[in-house]
DNA sequence: GGTTTGCTTTACCGATCAGTCAAAAACGAA
DNA sequence: TTCGTTTTTGACTGATCGGTAAAGCAAACC
């Protein structure tokens, strides 16, 4: 036996940023190769073909980035967690250090419509928020921190379309300025509804 | 002289409709051909190369939907034209004879961070739908359709924002159901803001 | 220390990409 | 009909794609 000369958990990190920055086509077995320092080979020993790669970047980024936003849901009061979760998001896509926009959102849009099994797995994970978001609105219905006529389906999927779009407006070259501006809107928007 | 023996203007939606559906990269000039069912040379000969296609597809694109969008800002109540604005966005993306989401939202996530000349064509489009926002909010505040405190710049970019995401969400499994929802609640949100 | 195991390196494969060239075919004018 | 021009057609180029095969080599075990 012959241990391998890197470390696994951080290679991937380096892919999932490769294909968070460029999307999954323009991502090739070269830019990898570029992005970890290693060879083809390797990658395919370690990961296997490019699919399984992208797979694993997103499973990647759903532990480290999905999942940290979408605690500030457990939070009883709904103004205080949506605030939380923009501002996080906000935070998160104009971080200098990051690849800007969402892996899943570019995904979803490159992906969707043509390679199943990508798209699939894609779409599970957006599915699995708007689920955690519809869980969360209906807690805070229950617990009467929300008007009696509210729909939970309907505002689960506003902050949904919200996060996407944010994700998006923020690889504009006004992203900066755009996404804070968005960020405080929708809190504004929200403000108001829920007084 | 020999006249060409093809429709400019409707080879031009073909072409539109196929980087609408399958994004820049993946729309190859194999599936143009496919598309609008000219040889490689016509197309070159009468559009230039690919980038130039991508191009006039944007803009075929502005002219055709951007612009039947915008239209609703002109009424003089913020609410009504917002509404109109975001179901007429609605009935697009669901509209199944048209290619599902956005040529503009995907291409901006597409290539926004590195192709120069076709992100700036974006870019510059994006900034000009939010700047048709931008005045819409300043007229209807200035006609005192707005609270005193209202932050144009701020509506603006949430509302920008939403249309982004409604585009993403629209190519997901559950787009139909879910973009529906999704524009519901942006009305519900805005209703109880401008109240 | 020799052997074996498996990671690493290099070279290569067929397919497909955007773009080009030159011959052939079709049209308009004479 | 004939000529000239432009479109159409099909073959081709060099580059790059994802993926693979077979060496080369370093480490662990006996």
């Amino acid at each position: 036996m012959r241990s391998a000369g890197f470390d696994r958990e951080q290679t991937l990190e380096k892919i999932t940023d490769a294909f968070w920055e460029h999307g999954y086509e323009a991502t090739s077995i070269g830019v990898l190769e570029a992005a970890t320092g290693l060879k083809r080979q390797s990658l395919y020993n370690a990961f296997g073909n490019k699919d399984a790669m992208f797979g694993l970047a997103v499973d990647h980024y759903e532990r480290t980035v999905s999942a940290q936003l979408m605690r500030h849901l457990d939070n009883d009061d709904p103004l205080t967690a949506l605030t939380g979760l923009f501002n996080a998001q906000a935070d998160m896509l104009l971080d200098p250090d990051r690849p800007s926009g969402c892996l899943v959102a570019g995904g979803q849009q490159e992906l969707g419509n043509r390679r199943a099994a990508l798209g699939k797995r894609m779409d599970w994970l957006i599915l699995e928020q708007h689920q955690a978001l519809l869980v969360a609105f209906e807690l805070w219905k229950e617990s009467g921190r929300l008007w009696d006529d509210a729909d939970p389906a309907m505002l689960a999927s506003v902050v949904m379309s919200q996060i996407r779009g944010a994700s998006i407006v923020a690889r504009t070259s006004k992203g900066r300025t755009l996404t804070r501006q968005a960020t405080q809107g929708i809190t504004a928007l929200f403000e108001s509804y829920l007084r």
